[in-house]
DNA sequence: GCCAACGTTGGC
DNA sequence: GCCAACGTTGGC
């Protein structure tokens, strides 16, 4: 199984939001960057993704299921966009800052700090078990 | 609100 | 196929 990060802004789609949408889940659309997409067409059903905030928050607030494989995106007719479908698993005990991401040394290497642009990404197995440690929360 | 970093587009 | 111009993202 592996382990992703999925960038969303709380104005446009909230945890709150991917919480709503239950086991069912929702599709992870809009993403119009080749490298966001070819990590979610190595997406696997099962795999284990943090939901990212930016811009005010900036911060890891939940974790998230791979629920439906790539697929095309219903949101454009191009089809050179697809997406994930994901679920909502547990929102973590307490938020993990982009600060405190960044100041830990065992997180140096993350690619939310190394290329902070980036919508889609993957997280190291290790990175995946410290950031649920600082969240307080079960990473399983 | 600014701007650096990055990705994409299009002219040559 | 290169690269300048432009648009977007996201941290500050």
């Amino acid at each position: 199984m592996a382990f992703w990060l999925f960038k969303s802004e709380a104005t446009t789609w909230s945890w709150e939001d991917q919480v709503a949408k239950g086991d069912a889940g929702e599709e992870w659309d809009g993403v119009r960057n080749y490298q966001a997409r070819n990590f979610m067409r190595e997406m696997k059903i099962g795999d284990r993704g943090f939901f990212y905030l930016s811009q005010k928050d900036k911060a890891v607030v939940g974790i998230v299921e791979v629920c439906a494989e790539s697929h095309p995106d219903s949101t454009t007719d191009d089809d050179r966009w697809e997406c994930v479908d994901i679920k909502a698993v547990r929102a973590f005990s307490v938020p993990v800052t982009l600060d405190q991401i960044k100041s830990d040394d065992r997180l140096a290497d993350m690619v939310l700090v190394r290329n902070s642009r980036l919508s889609v990404q993957p997280v190291a197995d290790r990175e995946w078990q410290v950031v649920c440690e600082l969240g307080r929360t079960d990473p399983d």
